[in-house]
DNA sequence: TTGCCTTGCTAAGTATATCAAGCGCGCTAA
DNA sequence: TTAGCGCGCTTGATATACTTAGCAAGGCAA
């Protein structure tokens, strides 16, 4: 592993190396996250997801693993590469291309204003 | 065969709906919805989705949904059948109460108004 | 009519997540 | 030594998400 880079630039790697650290943390081999989870999560399959083999596990795995270790549900999702609704560094790929189209590419910001905004519209009207 | 039962217990169902009303009440056409996510997720697959044949999207398709219809992220989680942190375990029934908390049932003015909200604040961020 | 365009939808293929089974290694005990 | 067990890991098979190409129906113009 002599590339390694600073930041988690490979967001699949990250996500199996802090499996495997949080994992090796508690003691628990990879079984045993097996049945905390309620066999939901083979050791097979945890076993490539800590290898990278896997990058884009469904959110029921990654739930069912956070609470299994005890880490927060934002981490894994976030580390997984997903989109978390409070705001984070978000795949670049979205910006790219821009439509003009009605509602395109609200950013979280925007998002957030525009609930309160309609909230605020709301309430107004009732 | 058109078996199909009146309410909304089936969740997949019920995504698939959700999304049809939302994007009709916005009225945009399929590719209009593919074109507005810039191409990441086509008419075909989102056909399918409407129509229930496809249950469980990965977040990212969910994602670019979500900033295309102007729908909160979490109500396509929900609606998804996935499991979002500051919920609990959800189910069908819950999801009914809890997402009245969303852009749900937007009218046709608060569209308007929801519309010249997001220029004016895009406007005035640059 | 004929021709062109758009709309929703489907059929068939590819990619990938996930599972079940089992292999080889290191340990410990007889 | 051999037997057994738990460990991480791999290998193949299956399920399902997702893509690309295209079709039938409807609208509209010449």
């Amino acid at each position: 592993m002599p590339d390694e880079k600073a930041d988690g630039a490979d967001p699949a790697d990250s996500l199996g190396r802090y499996l495997k650290s949080v994992r090796l943390g508690s003691k628990m081999t990879l079984r045993d996250v097996e049945n905390a989870t309620g066999r939901e999560v083979s050791n097979a399959y945890l076993s490539q997801l800590e290898s990278g083999k896997i990058s884009k596990p469904s959110v029921h795995v990654l739930y069912a693993l956070s609470t299994s270790l005890g880490v927060p549900y934002e981490a894994l999702m976030e580390r997984a590469g997903y989109i978390m609704p409070t705001g984070d560094p978000i795949e670049a790929s979205n910006a790219a291309k821009k439509t003009t189209y009605s509602i395109d590419n609200l950013t979280v910001e925007e998002e957030k204003e525009m609930l309160d905004y309609l909230n605020y519209i709301r309430s107004k009207k009732r």
